[in-house]
DNA sequence: CATGAATGAGTTTTCATTCAT
DNA sequence: CATGAATGAAAACTCATTCAT
């Protein structure tokens, strides 16, 4: 019985946890309110609080599960290919499937507390050190007047959260990340050309 | 003795403006009231709404006084040197000696009102044009198969926005993108290598 | 258990309805502000808003359970009796027991939302269709030249609503209609003869 | 220069006056800010109070003023003609012109200050004296079970009244009075009827 | 006398959080 | 553990009136 209860517990933090996130993802993390997130859930707005003490660690948790799967597939992806190219094209596309949460993400972020900018920029900050030691040892070059890697890896990830923030801009269709896909690649890829080339 | 009044206006005025352009800068655009701008600025709250009918308005004032300076500035810039690198790199100066404006115009810019958004937006626009004539004539070349100039000017914007909204990441002292200017200089000049090489 | 706390929940409800109510009717609809009701009512402000999303809700829920209190009353009494000068004897009676509700209502259905305003206006229609309907059945005629039957019922509830809004002007203790009672039936009386009496 | 003064301040205090009236006439005298009517106007706020050194005092002026003119006409009426069923058609024609005006007093007569409302009240009672001692001599008769003079007055003040505020339910074009004039005054002759026919 | 900037109490509504049931 | 009623401190905006110029 105090395993049935567990379960019911869990389930109930599920059901919660899975609405917030529906809904973050929808309409951003700013503009739901703990009410609107019980009310959808099915469940008491008290109850929001039994399992997410406040509201924030109620977001903490979804944007800590999402990027934490987003770690197990890029591990995945990195398995399964050397090619810094298609890695960082598959890691697109990643993300432009995931584009509602991400460019939530990029464009609340600054709005966080303090606590979780700090943990979720961590967590991008592994991701980009990953993206850096694939790179070096695809394209390996030192020299000085040449481009660097940390800035080549910079540019990547900057240009994505600039494309993720500027999604309501280009108020088209479909994924933006998709759509700059190609030339974003292209781009970075001429830029790791300017190292390599100038290696003996 | 109408001067006296005018004056006056002008001045309280001012002084709400001049208030709440500090406090935006220092927490963002969208969490200071008004009736704290009132009371910093040593003013009834009604008072705030003589001089600016509407909380937007305020905001909006202070945004477009700080964008026409800058555009002005850019325009200056302009004349005085045609080489685009040294133009960039003014052009960066100044947006670092105002870094704390333009990080939470960054930052805030997707909450705004889509009316004042578009403003902003617009006005960027213009510059980027500029920037991409500029680049145009300086360094001359079509090639297919090479970096698109527009692509270069979307990476120097896009990298500056990035660092503007990641100021707080890197909270250290003084200014972000001062730190970051000759890395965007050089990766930006490494592109734009990449279009004039294969001019005949 | 639930019971207890639906108890409490309507209990609550009810001061604040209770306590509208009465506030509505001594200064009337307009001039009493939220704030003052749930002061009056010993809740806090926000507590209101629990239980009426909006002001314009409490009103409406004020109104709509009198009027329909109202109609139940009135149907009431055309089971009792098929004399048209009897029902709206005791229509008069109780409009004149209930005066201060329906002197407010009078005076400040004008600046009513629209929405409410036919609200009110239709259920007025209802009783009044109801009336012409007794009254054609009670002193059948059709004559040409003799009073429209449309005409002395519009007499009848136009003098209601003018002897509601005159309470203040006639400000002596005690019901307004009660007094003018009489004479509003006489009158009435009086010009259904004009069209009883031509009839073959 | 005195006079020239004096005429000055005349001259500005009809401005802000007239300007009023017009504007009480269109919307209201409640919806309308002595910052409209100062603007409208062209003149200052504060203007405004060195004329009337309350917001009551001018729509005070304003309702005293038609209302006197309307007591001239009224007082023109009487000697033209000594046929009530005449003279009270004239009235209604007057009033049907000046719609707009008295549609808004009556509307919004209940909201007025205690002080303006009798000042108002005694006004329309003076009238309808009037109309009293007019309808006796034309129509004489004291009979005890017919209909009282004084009843016959109330209901055509009554239900002039009443029309007034009811014209934006109607909301059609053109004046809601003229619309309803026949009607009354068939009602008020058959009324009066029922004191006449009891005459030896 | 005319001006118009300044006042400040007042309005309705929102929402994360608490706690008795 | 779940409930959901209650809280109260915000928020932006209005407007008749005052008073120094």
């Amino acid at each position: 019985m105090a395993t049935k209860r567990k379960q019911q517990k869990a389930f109930t933090r599920r059901i919660i946890f899975e609405t917030a996130k529906e809904m973050f993802l929808q309409r951003g993390f700013i503009s739901v309110s703990t009410a609107e997130i019980a009310r959808e859930a099915g469940v008491a707005h008290g109850t929001l609080f039994v399992h997410f003490p406040t509201r924030e660690d109620l977001v903490l948790d979804v944007v800590d599960s999402e990027m934490e799967q987003a770690q197990r597939r890029i591990d995945g992806m990195m398995e399964e290919s050397a090619d810094f190219i298609k890695l960082a094209g598959k890691y697109l596309e990643f993300v432009s499937e995931h584009e509602a949460f991400y460019a939530q993400l990029a464009k609340e972020l600054p709005f966080f507390s303090p606590e979780m900018r700090d943990k979720i920029i961590f967590r991008q900050a592994i991701v980009q050190m990953q993206f850096l030691d694939i790179m070096k040892s695809d394209f390996p070059c030192d020299r000085k007047n040449g481009t660097r890697f940390e800035d080549v890896v910079r540019h990547f990830f900057g240009m994505l959260h600039y494309y993720l923030c500027m999604k309501d801009a280009y108020n088209q269709e479909g994924s933006t990340v998709a759509r700059f896909k190609d030339s974003l690649l292209n781009t970075i890829q001429t830029l790791l050309g300017t190292c390599k080339r100038d290696q003996p």
